[in-house]
Formats: C-alpha cells, sequence, structure tokens
DNA sequence: TGACAAATCAAACATCTGTTTGAAACTCCG
DNA sequence: CGGAGTTTCAAACAGATGTTTGATTTGTCA
C-alpha cells in the first residue's frame, strides 16, 4: 500500500485518460449509446479498466458529470461583489452562457449537462445537490433584489425561471436553432450579443413585476428603494 | 390488393396499437433505448410486426413523431386571429404551453420532443419542416408586431428565442425543477398561471426593446395598456 | 535482487438487441 | 370448398455490449 507515491502516476494517468475520452463520448453520444470499449480505445487503455478505475459504467459517468461541473464553475465562476443586482444578473447570465455554450466547454459540459436533465440518471441528484441548486440560490438572491425585498416568493421564482430558459435554450435545442437560423454561430462576440439580449430582455421582464403601482423606468439603478411594488400577485 | 375493406382493418388495429405502445416507451426512455420488444409486448403484437408494418425501428419512430406533432397541433391549435399582437402573444404562449406541458400530453409529446432536440435523430429535419419552422415564423409575426415594422430582423429573433426559452424550459429541464421546488405541479391552474406569468415578462422583455432607440411606434400596434392579455392581477 | 501488490491485458461470458425466416393462421372471394 | 394473398408467429440469427477472469506485466521496497 506504499502506492501512494509513485504506483499513483500510472494509476492516475490511466484515469485521468479515461476520464477525459469518457467525456467527450458521452457528450457526443450520451451515456446509453456510449460503450465503454470506445471510451476505452480512445483512451488507449484496456476494456477492463473502466471496471477496474470506476466499478462500473455508471461510476464514470458519475465521476464525468462532478468533473465537467467543477471544471466549467471554476473555468467562468460567477462573479460575486456588491454590485447593483442589474450588474449582477449580468454576469449571472455571462458567466452561465460561457459555462454551457463556449466552444471549449459545450462540446462537453454543456451536451452532457442537456442530457442529463432531459434523461436523467442516478448521478442527476447529486449534481442538483452540488451544482445547480447554489446558482439556483444565487439567482434567487439576485432577482429578488431587482423586485425588492418584498417581491412574492413564487414572483422571484418565476423570473428566475424565465431568465435560465432564455440561457438554456440555446444550448438545448442547438440542434433545432442551427436548422431554423444557419449561420448564426455562437463564438465569442456571439456569446457577448446573446448576454446583452438575454440581461436586457430580462431586465425589462422583472422590471414589469416592479412597475404594477410605482413605476420603475429602465434607467439604471435599480434599487429596491419602492419596496413596496409588490403586492398582490400571484400566491402559489 | 383487394384488403382495402377488410383485412385492413386487422392491419390498421396493429399498426395502431404499435403507434400507441411505441409513443408510451419512446417518450419514457427514448428512442435508442427503448427495445422492439418491450413495445411489441405492450401493444400485445409479435417482435416481427415492427419490420412488418414500419421496416424496421427508426421507420416506426418517425411515423410516431409525425402522428404526436399532428396530434397535439389539433389539440391545442394557435388561435388566429386579428387580435392586437399582445393577445396573439398570450395565444401562442398557452397553446405552445399545452402542447408540450398539458398531462394528457407531456407524457408523450413533450418528452419525445425534448429528446429529439437534445439528440437528434434523423427524423428532426422533417419535424423541422412541418411543424417547427411554421411556429417559429408564427411568433416572428407576433414579436415583429409588437416591436413594431422597422425592427431589426436579429432582434426580433432573439425576443421570439426569449420566449420560446421561457416556454420549453419547463418541458426540458423537468427532471431538475422538480428536485429544487417540489410540489410545484403543473396542472391546468398551474399551467394558467406559467401563462400568465411568461406573457407578462415577455411583453415587458420585448418593449423594453422597443423603447431602445426610437419609440416603437408601429401604425398597427394597439397601446399596450389597453391590453387584456397583460393583466398580471389575473386571477391565481 | 526478489518477492509482492498494483495495474494491465487478451479472451471469454452472459445477456440483450434489431432483424430475418419460413411456416402457420386468417380472411376473403370465386 | 379451396386457393391466393395477407398477417401473425415462434424460433433463430448475427452482432454488440457490460462485465469478469485468470494470467501477465510493471513498479516498488526490503
Amino acid at each position: 500500500m506504499r502506492t501512494a507515491a509513485s504506483k499513483n502516476a500510472n494509476h492516475a494517468a490511466t484515469r485521468g485518460a479515461l476520464l477525459h475520452a469518457a467525456a467527450d463520448v458521452f457528450a457526443e453520444v450520451g451515456f446509453r449509446s456510449a460503450t465503454v470499449r470506445d471510451i476505452c480505445r480512445r483512451a488507449g487503455a484496456n476494456v477492463a479498466a473502466v471496471s477496474y478505475h470506476f466499478g462500473d459504467k455508471a461510476g464514470l459517468y458519475s465521476e464525468v458529470l462532478a468533473e465537467q461541473s467543477r471544471l466549467a464553475q471554476s473555468r467562468y465562476p460567477v462573479p460575486t461583489g456588491d454590485d447593483e443586482p442589474a450588474v449582477q444578473l449580468e454576469g449571472f447570465i455571462r458567466s452561465f452562457l460561457q459555462r454551457v455554450l463556449s466552444p471549449e466547454l459545450h462540446a462537453r459540459h454543456g451536451r452532457i449537462m442537456a442530457r442529463e436533465m432531459v434523461e436523467p440518471t442516478a448521478a442527476l441528484d447529486r449534481l442538483v445537490a452540488e451544482a445547480i441548486r447554489p446558482q439556483s440560490e444565487m439567482l434567487r438572491v439576485i432577482v429578488s433584489g431587482l423586485l425588492g425585498r418584498a417581491a412574492d416568493p413564487a414572483t422571484v421564482r418565476l423570473c428566475g425561471m424565465s431568465v435560465v430558459g432564455q440561457i438554456l435554450f440555446y444550448c438545448h435545442c442547438r440542434p433545432v436553432i442551427d436548422r431554423l437560423f444557419p449561420g448564426a454561430e455562437l463564438d465569442a462576440t456571439g456569446l457577448d450579443r446573446l448576454t446583452t439580449h438575454i440581461t436586457a430582455f430580462s431586465l425589462a421582464g422583472i422590471r414589469g413585476f416592479g412597475a404594477t403601482g410605482a413605476l420603475s423606468r429602465p434607467g439604471k439603478t435599480p434599487r429596491p428603494a419602492s419596496s413596496g411594488a409588490v403586492k398582490k400577485s400571484s400566491r402559489t
């Protein structure tokens, strides 16, 4: 058991190669259609390597999911700060878009997440607990700041979903979008344009809910000053 | 070929049973994971029935996709009329939500479509041409009416995607939503609440773009305030 | 070096999959 | 009735897939 020092070099090497290859394959064809033979061939490893290192195919997938989530989170973290809610919202939207659509990550992280949401595996619970719920809470705080402290929690939740829905649409429906509007690439400037649009659309949409009683001009300061702006909205 | 009268009775019976069972199975586990044995067992047919009636598994899937699309379209058609754009938008959103989320259709139509978008098969091209593109065009006209004739086509497209993204989010990310906010059912009243929210959010979002440069003053666009679709005081 | 455990490997295993086949069953009409 | 055409069926086929196995290699340390 003295392997911690040097033996692990080889161990970690093929283990890493498997994780790397598996991320590609899972992203390309999904968990069910992916074959351990394909993964091992790409990793330059033997077919039995998956069983040896991860127990079984599901164990490998679970590790890939967790690693991709951490990787995306560290690559494009949500900026934190004391900015006004509108700026925070733009930061949230930008980092989210980059995580699921930036060319370097969309091939893996974005696709894998989209598949996992549509066709959940046993690994989804862990993903929600470790990655998705914290994000959801961040967004809740931001939207809450935009709507005012007294905002109805149900309205806050609905507005948050409206924001996330706009973002994920470009990730989940990419094949359809490409067919409907061919030629609309999503490179860096495309992502920037998307960020600008979704932010503006969402700010106007959210402020529309706060503007019932007291009106709020789509100007600069989204201060929750008129906190009494929310009233008889829907109860959940 | 005298079979048109009576022989087709049996023919159509098992063919229909296969389509019915296949829709369930494809919706539950997806095209790849679905097995013709499972489908045939549920349909009370022999394993060879799929090959005989549809050529192969892919042919059956293609038929299911087309039939579900027609069925959903006829069950919840987009209301047409000369209403003002805001009312048209609400009608579009309501029928769309019902098509993909209403309990009777979500188990089949909604799930199947979500899978097809994330993991396209050869049948997607036909689906886009026959069902999705017409919808996209309808939405384009509506959004165009809200933004004004002189609106930038790119802006119209982005706003349309923002609307559709909000809708499809509840269909594509259902497993995640159920885990994040358990207990939020999507029955008839839930769908109504969703329609109200997404309509209000989108109207505010779209109109925010009209106010950016020159005021949006299209000749035919009625006054926003008079739109009955915008009331957020609607009963929940 | 030489034993010892970790890691890799080729081969096999057991199961499941879509599809085919050739015969049997059924329906109809002359 | 009887035969022709259609539909169903049990069985088999061919290939792929996840996993296991038992031997073999590799790297380390006493």
